[in-house]
DNA sequence: GTGCGATGTATCGGTCCGATACATCGCGGC
DNA sequence: GCCGCGATGTATCGGACCGATACATCGCAC
């Protein structure tokens, strides 16, 4: 694809969980990941083989195409899971492409996610329960929405793990492999479902 | 007060919102401020009047003070209102703050809120209603889940708004005021609260 | 009396965003 | 026929923020 395609493409894709990539982010990011080998310029190549020498000094559409160290690196880089795997949108881009991956990774992710939220849930319980009437009545819905945010997380990452366990979640269409098996597309039963940030 | 405690005091306000502030986007913002004049330094007294000159180089803490233009500027910032207003945190920040302002701005701003999660609504919707056979039953999954935190953020808000409008909300303990006026401190009645990012 | 975790200030490199610039394409309206 | 305008497309710049790190002191438990 070329810049602006990804960035529509991701932008449908991660919609749910941040906004838009900038511009200022996404036109260095290619050239870093060009760099690194883990994609390649691929000429756009013009609809007919007439050259079009295009006398202005317009670069025109820029196709990436991805390498084979970059569908490693790729595959590497989804089922490894740190500290920021379980933060807001690190796990937000890691559950969009949960599909990519393999079972027990989903489960190592989910329940790190869980534990983080449950750390966060505690964390928000002690401010409810000593600086109550510290704060004003605004701050205090503030906390409590958090608060019911992340018993509600928990619960959809309980159902979700459970699925995982049960068997019964969608299997691997492995990367850039045209006919891979696929076992089972039902989706994870939806269930409770929660996120976002006020 | 100084750096340590000023981020301890905003990590327990606005918890359920974002992460802890940085150091690294802590302290030069001091420095911003106090540049601009709307903090001064009030050098630490020790308890006792006695001098202790701490021959070592060390910094100590630094107590910070708001200024008469500090008072005015924030009062300026926490009441108006931009496109940044209504995004996740811009929103947060201002609704833990709401205390500090008057109802209008406090209507201003969650209606914004509320026009703006429409829209990443309505966005959430298009995407399950046309793309939905494009994408895997994960990234699906995580679409019906922010759809639903904008169902749930928009209940929300109209309840708030209604409270508002029913004069039932607290009102404005004034900056720095000690005897400040307060007419009804009541919290606006909880109901369904919600927010977060997966 | 010693070690260690909490307190406290500070910087540095790197990443990301928002604004902006600039060029082309497709198409509806006059 | 052609004009304008919104969508498409690449690109840069300044500024803000983060994560890691460094370094010093304080209080307290062992």
């Amino acid at each position: 694809m070329h810049g602006y395609e990804l960035r529509k493409e991701l932008t449908a894709k991660l919609g749910a969980i941040r906004a838009a990539i900038s511009y200022g982010s996404l036109y260095p990011t290619l050239r870093r990941l060009q760099a690194a080998g883990w994609i390649t310029e691929a000429a756009e190549t013009p609809a007919t083989a007439e050259e079009v020498p295009a006398l202005t000094s317009r670069r025109g559409r820029v196709v990436y195409k991805i390498t084979a160290e970059g569908k490693e690196r790729f595959a590497q880089l989804i089922a490894q899971a740190g500290p920021e795997t379980y933060d807001d949108t690190g796990f937000g881009v890691h559950f969009a492409f949960f599909a990519r991956t393999d079972q027990a990774t989903r489960l190592r992710i989910l329940e790190g996610r869980r534990r983080k939220i449950e750390e966060r849930r505690e964390g928000l319980r002690d401010v409810l329960g000593r600086a109550a009437e510290r704060l004003d009545a605004y701050t205090l819905e503030l906390q409590r929405h958090g608060l019911d945010a992340c018993e509600r997380e928990v619960r959809w990452l309980e159902e979700l793990i459970a699925n995982e366990r049960s068997g019964r979640a969608p299997t691997v269409p492995q990367v850039g492999t045209a006919g891979g098996r696929r076992e089972d597309n039902s989706p994870p039963p939806p269930g409770e479902t929660r996120k976002e940030r006020p």
